[in-house]
DNA sequence: GCCAACGTTGGC
DNA sequence: GCCAACGTTGGC
């Protein structure tokens, strides 16, 4: 099983919307990169991912989901409506991919950025280099245990 | 295929 | 709200 990190607005979706509705899984739409997207097309049902709030009042990782659909074609690029509508792609040759996720658990508390910078053994982690961008990013299976320790 | 200009991200 | 860093775009 492989483990993730996503990046999130939680004025959008955070943490406490899976949290609310824990049977309902939530369509990861709307990631228009492509590094990131080829991340999500790697991601397969059961891997869990650490959610990371973003430009909001608490930074850092606030729990954690599992993906339970496989990549599929992202469904907002084709909605003329959607902010993430994008005329160069097609149901043909979609260019975008999105993820279903489900709420696993919070943590006991959130993680802040700073306490990740400051951790030894996440300095190869996107989400702690300057000025990375990175939205969706892998995390090795000794970055996952790390992180977790901080909060067991 | 280079690279300047532009738009976006995201911490502060 | 600022702005540095990054990714994308488009002229040449």
């Amino acid at each position: 099983m492989a483990h993730w990190l996503m990046k999130t607005e939680p004025d959008e979706c955070g943490i406490d919307d899976f949290a609310k509705a824990p049977d309902t899984p939530i369509t990861w739409d709307g990631v228009r990169n492509y590094q990131a997207r080829n991340f999500i097309k790697e991601m397969a049902v059961g891997d869990e991912v650490f959610i990371y709030h973003s430009s909001c009042k608490h930074i850092g990782i606030a729990g954690v989901v599992k993906v339970v659909k496989a990549a599929y074609p992202d469904p907002v690029q084709f909605k003329p409506q959607s902010a993430y509508y994008d005329e160069k792609s097609s149901v043909e040759k979609p260019r975008w991919q999105s993820v279903d996720l489900s709420f696993v658990r919070k943590l006991p508390r959130l993680i802040p950025l700073d306490e990740l910078k400051a951790l030894s053994g996440l300095e190869d982690l996107a989400l702690v280099k300057r000025g990375s961008r990175l939205s969706v990013m892998p995390v090795s299976n000794e970055q996952w245990q790390i992180i977790l320790e901080q909060v067991s």
